[in-house]
RNA sequence: UGGGGCGUCGACAAGCGGAAAGUCAGCAGAUUUUGGAUCUGCCACUCCCAGGUUCGAAUCCUGGCGCCCCAGCCA
C-alpha cells in the first residue's frame, strides 16, 4: 500500500494497476525499476479519455519514481499529420505533465524494426505472403472456423529475404504484399492467425518523407517500441487484451527486454462521445467548429471552455481505473470543475439578459462606488470598487410579477439586496404597448449602503446587477451537453449517434453587460459571475476592449431544481 | 462445441476468508450579503443467480445467467 496513514494521506485510492507495479517493484521483476509510455497516434486531437491514460502513465511513474516516456505511435500516413503532434504536445503540457527530453517517434525505430523482422524472417518466424487483402480475409477463417494456411507460407527463407528486401526498395505495388509472423491458422485467437506485420504503402511520412515505402502494423511495432526503450509496464486499454499473446510472441521469439502489457477500460462519460472515429466526424461534418469547440471533450475544447488542468486531473483520479465497461457520470467532472473553480476564480457581476432598473429616489448623475469582494474563499483576494448608480441592469430571471411562493427575488412591492449595494423595493412595473415589461421602477434605502439594515430587517434574495452607465457590453455564450442521451453511442435501428446531438448545446447572448473591471480581461481569464456560473474568455473571438465569454460550468442552482421538478 | 474480458448502491469505486470504505448524484436540516460555498444527517441486513467448502464467503470451488471486445494491409 502506498498509503499506511490515510488521516494524513487521504489522495489515491487503490486500483489494480497501482498494486501490480507495487508488487513489481518489491519483487524486483524489472530490477526494482518502473518505466510507462503515453503513445498517442498523431491523427487526432486528445480527449478526456486520453487525459486518464496520461494521468495514469505519468502518475505511475511519479508515485514509483520511474519515469514516463512520451512517444509518437506513427506506423501509418495515411492518417497521421503534423496538425495532430503539436496539438498533443500542448495539450499534455497544459495538462501538467512533462515528459523532458525522452520525446520518442515510433518512426525513429523504423530501421530496427525492420532489422528485427529479418531476423524473424531467417528465424522462419515471418514470410512475405502474395494474397491480396480480400483473400487474406477469406484464408482467416471466422470467430468459429479456423483459417486456412497461405499458399506462400513455406517460401525458403532466401526467397523471403529477397522479396522482403525488394517490398522496401519500392518494387510491388501497394497491396501486392504483406510480410507475416508464422504463428497458427487454427488458433482461437483471430490476432494468432499469422498476422500482418508490414504493408506497401508509396506514402510519404511526415517524420521520414520518402525513404519507406513499408510500413510495420501497430501489433508488430508497438511491442518492439516499447522494449526498445525499456518500457516496464506497458499500459492500454481492453481492447488489446486480445493482442497480448501477439504482444508476447514478438519479444519471445526475437528474445529482447520483454515489458508487461495491462490492459484497463477506456473512459466513456454521459452525454458525449469519446472516440476519435465519432469525433472527427463531429468535425468534419460541421456539428462544431472545430475539435477545439468548448462543447467537445476534447482537452484543446475543454481549455477554451474553461476546465482548468487541476480539475481534469482531480476527476482522473476519483474515477479510479479498473476493467469494468463503465459510463462516469458528466456530473462528476462537472463537480470537479466547480470544486477548483471555487477556491480559484475571481467573483464579479455581470447581467445576461438584462431587466433596466430605474432607481427613482436616487440622484440623477450620481454615482458612487462600492466595495465589492473578490473571493470569499480566498481572502488574499481582496476586494474591489464597483460603480453604482440611478439606472441599472438585473437579471430578467430576477424579477416576476406573479411570483410563486418559491421565488424569492424581486417582485412587486417586494424588498431585495443588491449585491454590496442597497436594499431596494418594486414599486412598479413599465410596459411597452405590447405588455411586454420594459423596465421595473424601485425604491432605495439609502441607510443600507453595503448591503446591511441598520434596523436588522432581512431580505430573502441577494441580486446581482451592474450601472448601465457604467457597463461593458459583451457577448456570452452558454453551453450545454452535446448530446441529449446519455450513452450517445447506443443508438437504436437506423440511428447513430448524430441523432442525439443537443440542438441547444450553445445559446448566444450578445446583449450582456459586465461590470467595468473585465473590460480588460484577458483570453483565457476566468471568473465567477455571481449567482450564475463559471465563465471565461475565448480565446479565439475575444477583441481588445470587447471580451466574449463562454460558459465553463453553471453554478449549482437550487432554484432552478425546484422550477424543474415543479414543471414536469 | 471459436477466443478473450467483465458483473459490489442511480453513476463511479474500495474490498484480496473475520462486522459492505469513499466520491458524485439524490433527499432532509443548519448556516449564508451568491437559492453558491461550508457543515450535519439519511441513502447496499447484502455483493448477477444457484449450489458447495468453511465456525465464518462479496472474497475459495462448481454450474448457470447477463453484458462487452475480436474476422483492417487501422491504432
Amino acid at each position: 500500500m502506498t498509503n499506511q496513514n490515510p488521516e494524513t494521506a487521504p489522495s489515491a485510492p487503490s486500483n489494480f494497476i497501482r498494486q501490480i507495479a507495487a508488487e513489481d517493484m518489491q519483487t524486483g521483476k524489472f530490477g526494482g525499476r518502473l518505466m510507462t509510455r503515453f503513445p498517442p497516434e498523431p491523427n487526432g486531437y486528445l480527449h478526456i479519455g486520453h487525459a486518464k491514460s496520461i494521468c495514469l502513465n505519468f502518475g505511475l511513474a511519479d508515485e514509483f519514481k520511474g519515469l514516463c516516456n512520451f512517444r509518437f505511435d506513427d506506423t501509418n500516413p495515411s492518417k497521421e499529420d503534423i496538425e495532430y503532434v503539436e496539438s498533443i504536445m500542448e495539450d499534455v503540457h497544459w495538462l501538467g505533465f512533462d515528459w523532458a527530453d525522452r520525446l520518442y517517434y515510433a518512426s525513429d525505430y523504423f530501421e530496427r524494426i525492420y532489422e528485427h523482422a529479418v531476423q524473424l524472417i531467417k528465424a522462419g518466424k515471418a514470410y512475405v505472403c502474395d494474397l491480396n487483402a480480400d483473400q487474406i480475409r477469406e484464408y482467416r477463417g471466422t470467430l468459429t472456423q479456423p483459417g486456412k494456411e497461405s499458399p506462400f507460407r513455406n517460401r525458403s527463407i532466401d526467397e523471403n529475404l529477397d522479396l522482403f528486401r525488394r517490398m522496401r526498395d519500392g518494387e510491388f505495388e501497394d497491396g501486392s504484399r504483406v510480410l507475416r509472423a508464422k504463428i497458427d491458422m487454427s488458433s482461437g485467437n483471430i490476432n494468432m492467425r499469422d498476422p500482418v506485420m508490414y504493408r506497401i504503402k508509396k506514402e510519404d511520412h511526415h517524420r521520414t518523407g520518402d525513404k519507406w515505402r513499408i510500413y510495420p502494423m501497430y501489433d508488430y511495432a508497438h511491442p518492439l517500441s516499447d522494449s526498445y526503450e525499456g518500457i516496464t509496464h506497458s499500459i492500454c486499454t481492453i481492447e488489446y487484451e486480445d493482442h497480448r499473446p501477439l504482444y508476447d510472441w514478438f519479444l519471445d521469439e526475437l528474445g529482447i527486454h520483454h515489458p508487461q502489457q495491462i490492459e484497463f477500460a477506456r473512459l466513456n462519460m454521459s452525454y458525449t462521445v469519446l472516440s476519435k472515429r465519432r469525433l472527427l466526424r463531429l468535425v468534419n461534418e460541421g456539428h462544431v467548429s472545430g475539435w477545439n469547440d468548448p462543447r467537445m471533450p476534447t482537452l484543446a475544447g475543454m481549455r477554451r471552455r474553461g476546465y482548468t488542468p487541476a480539475a481534469i486531473r482531480n476527476f482522473c483520479e476519483r474515477i479510479g481505473v479498473g476493467k469494468k465497461e463503465s459510463l462516469v457520470d458528466i456530473a462528476l467532472l462537472e463537480y470537479c470543475v466547480r470544486e477548483d473553480l471555487n477556491k480559484k476564480a475571481p467573483r464579479v457581476m455581470a447581467v445576461l439578459r438584462p431587466l433596466k432598473v430605474v432607481i427613482t429616489n436616487y440622484p440623477e448623475g450620481q454615482e458612487e462606488f462600492l466595495d465589492a469582494i473578490n473571493n470569499p474563499e480566498d481572502p488574499a483576494a481582496g476586494t474591489r470598487k464597483v460603480p453604482f448608480s440611478k439606472e441599472l441592469y438585473i437579471e430578467r430571471d430576477d424579477f416576476m410579477e406573479a411570483p410563486p411562493k418559491q421565488f424569492f427575488r424581486l417582485a412587486p412591492g417586494r424588498e431585495v439586496r443588491l449585491r454590496y449595494a442597497y436594499f431596494i423595493k418594486c414599486e412598479s412595473v413599465v410596459k411597452d404597448e405590447r405588455g411586454e415589461i420594459k423596465e421595473i421602477h424601485c425604491t432605495y434605502d439609502p441607510a443600507t449602503r453595503g448591503g446591511d439594515a441598520p434596523d436588522g430587517r432581512k431580505v430573502k434574495a441577494t441580486l446581482h446587477w451592474v450601472s448601465a452607465r457604467h457597463a461593458v457590453g459583451s457577448e456570452v455564450r452558454l453551453y450545454d451537453a452535446l448530446f441529449t442521451k446519455d450513452n450517445p453511442n447506443d443508438s437504436g435501428e437506423g440511428k447513430d449517434f448524430t441523432s442525439y446531438l443537443n440542438p441547444k448545446s450553445v445559446e448566444t447572448l450578445d446583449r450582456c453587460y459586465l461590470e467595468p473591471g473585465l473590460k480588460d480581461a484577458e483570453p483565457g481569464d476566468g471568473f465567477q459571475f455571481e449567482r450564475l456560473g463559471y465563465f471565461c474568455v475565448d480565446t479565439a473571438d475575444s477583441k481588445p476592449g470587447r471580451p466574449v465569454f463562454n460558459r465553463t460550468v453553471t453554478l449549482k442552482d437550487e432554484w432552478a431544481k425546484l422550477q424543474k421538478a415543479s414543471s414536469k
